[in-house]
DNA sequence: CGACCGTGATACCCGCGGGGTAACAGCCGG
DNA sequence: CCGGCTGTTACCCCGCGGGTATCACGGTCG
C-alpha cells in the first residue's frame, strides 16, 4: 500500500528528468523494459497516473510533477541519513560547514576561533562550495550548517542565525573614472556600459537577462575582474580576494547583506544545536 | 553503495524504537530472524555499527542514534511523497490545512473566506488536528498548510507568516473570586490552589511536573473547564468554545500569542505559495 | 549446579519479483 | 510502404526477502 521504496523514486525521478524511458535507463544503467515496468508498477501502487505516454516522448502529469518535486527532497533526505551516519560512526565526529569560496571570510574565522574554543562544540570542517549549493548540501546531508547570505542565496528549507549585516561596494579598475567617486549608487553601476555586471544563475538555475557575462563560480568571477572585463558589486567583507589595481566605492543604495549561519529545518541534532547556540553567543553585528 | 531502501529504513526505525528485535519483528508483521539479517546488511551495506547488541536487549550506537533521527525524517518525506502525489490526483485538487480544533477561528475564518473569493488560490480542505501535531503533519504530507501559534507550537522545519498577535486571557468559573478582577497575572493564576492550571504535553511528549490534570486534547480541556476543575491561560480568540458560566480575565504578563500560518520549510509547491501570498495580503494585526 | 527462559544469530528452503533479452506495436518522415 | 523512433509485451532466470527450525549464549531460579 504505502510502501514505496528508494528504488522507484530513483527511477521515476530519471524519467521525470529525462522525459525519455531509454535516456533513463541507461543513466540508471539498467535496461529499458524494467523501467516501463517498475514505473507502471508505481502507478499503480499510487493509483495514480503520473506521466502521459505520447508515442513521440513522455510528459508529466500533474500529479507527475508534484511526485517529482516530493521525491527529489525524500531521496535527498534518505541520501542525507546515510551521509549523517556514516560520518557519525567516523572516530574524529565533526560536523560539516559548507560555505562560497571567499565570502565573509572575517567572519568565519571568528566562527571558527570561537567554536575551537568552546568545548561543548564538536570539531568543525569547512567544505568550500559553489554558489547557489550550500542548501542543497544541507538538503543531502553534505553539510551539516552552512554560511549563507540574505536576500542572495534560497534559504528555503533552512533555520538561521543572523550573524553579520553589512552594506556593498563596487569593484572597479583604478583606472575606471568610478573609482574617483567617493560614493556611488545601484543606478551609476548599472550605467556603465563598458562594464557590465556579471551574472549570477538564478536560483533555478537559469540566468537572468543582460549585457555580463554569466558566471557560476567565485574564481570565474575573479578572473574576469582581474581582466577589468566586469563590473560587481559585493558585501564589503568579500574584498579578501581583491586586487590591488582595484578599487572598493560604497554602493549607497544596494540593499544590506546578512550573513547568516544556516541548517536544515528538519535538524535535531544536538551537535548542530550546539554550533548555532555557540554561534548565536557570538557578539553580533 | 548508497542505495538504502525505505523498507530498511522503516525496519531500522521499528528495532531502535523498540530496542528489542522480537517486538520490532512482530510489529513490522514479519519473523525475527529475516529481521535480524535485514539490519546487520544495513550495517554492512553503511560500513556502520547501529547497535550494540547485548545478551540482554540491544542499544543504539552513537550513529544509531543519528540514523534514527535522520531515518525518521527521511521516511516522513516519503510518506509526503505518496500522500502528496495521490490527492495532486484527485479531480478537487484541494490543500489540507491542519489545525487545532477552536483555535484563532476567527482568523481562519477570515482566512478561508480570503481564499475563496481569490481566484489563483485552490480549494482548501481543513483537518482538525491534536495539540502539537501539526508540524508532523506538515512533514509526512497529510497537511499541506497549518495554523499554528508562537510561542506555544514547535515550528522546527516549518516557514511560517505572521497572521494575528493577541494577549491571552485567564477561563476561570464565575463564582471564583478571581472572576472579579478586572485583570490578572500569571502570578495570581498560579496561586490559585484549588484551580491548578492543566498541563500540556511538551514537544518530547512528557509532561512537565505541577499539581495540573494531564491533558492532550481540546475537548478534555473543554470538559475539566466546564466541570470547574481546571483553569487555564488562553489566547483571547480561543473562547469560541467558553461556557457561558465560565469568565475571561485578562492575563496582563502572558507572553502575546501569534497565530501564524506554517508550510513546509522544504515546499515547492506553487498551490502552497499561492495560499502563502494571499494570506499575507491579508490585513494583517 | 543444572534446567529453563529469553535473547539474537545461523542454516536452510521457497517463491516472488527485479533484471535481462527478444520480439511487438503504434507513429512519424521519407 | 518502409525504416527508425518510441514505449510495451512476453518470457526466462536467479537473487534475495521472507518463512521455519535450530543453535548459542547468558541470566535466573528451584
Amino acid at each position: 500500500m504505502d510502501l514505496v521504496e528508494t528504488r522507484e523514486l530513483r527511477y521515476f525521478v530519471a524519467v521525470a528528468e529525462e522525459l525519455h524511458f531509454g535516456r533513463a535507463a541507461e543513466r540508471l544503467e539498467i535496461a529499458q523494459p524494467p523501467l516501463s515496468r517498475a514505473i507502471r508498477q508505481l502507478e499503480r501502487r499510487l493509483g495514480v497516473d503520473l506521466l502521459r505516454r505520447d508515442r513521440r516522448g513522455t510528459e508529466l502529469t500533474e500529479a507527475g510533477e508534484v511526485l517529482l518535486r516530493e521525491a527529489r527532497t525524500a531521496l535527498d533526505a534518505v541520501a542525507a541519513a546515510v551521509r549523517r551516519t556514516r560520518r557519525a560512526a567516523r572516530p574524529d565526529r565533526s560536523l560539516v560547514l559548507a560555505t562560497k569560496a571567499g565570502a565573509s571570510h572575517a567572519v568565519l574565522q571568528r566562527l571558527l576561533d570561537a567554536w575551537a574554543a568552546d568545548p561543548r562544540v564538536p570539531a568543525v570542517e569547512v567544505l568550500l562550495c559553489e554558489v547557489g549549493e550550500q542548501a542543497e548540501l544541507l538538503r543531502d546531508g553534505r553539510a551539516d550548517v552552512a554560511l549563507m547570505h540574505r536576500p542572495v542565496d534560497d534559504l528555503a528549507g533552512c533555520d538561521t542565525e543572523d550573524l553579520h549585516t553589512e552594506p556593498q561596494v563596487a569593484i572597479v579598475p583604478g583606472t575606471h573614472p568610478l573609482a574617483e567617486r567617493e560614493r556611488v549608487t545601484m543606478a551609476d553601476v548599472r550605467a556603465v556600459p563598458d562594464l557590465p555586471m556579471a551574472r549570477w544563475p538564478r536560483l533555478d538555475g537559469t540566468y537572468p537577462e543582460g549585457p555580463g557575462p554569466e558566471i557560476r563560480t567565485q574564481s570565474a568571477l575573479a578572473q574576469l575582474v582581474a581582466l577589468g572585463r566586469a563590473l560587481l558589486v559585493i558585501p564589503a567583507s568579500s574584498r579578501a580576494w581583491q586586487w590591488p589595481e582595484h578599487v572598493a566605492v560604497p554602493v549607497d543604495d544596494a540593499p544590506l547583506i546578512t550573513t547568516v549561519l544556516a541548517w536544515p529545518a528538519t535538524s535535531t541534532s544536538p551537535e548542530v544545536a550546539a554550533v548555532v547556540r555557540a554561534a548565536a553567543d557570538l557578539p553580533g553585528a
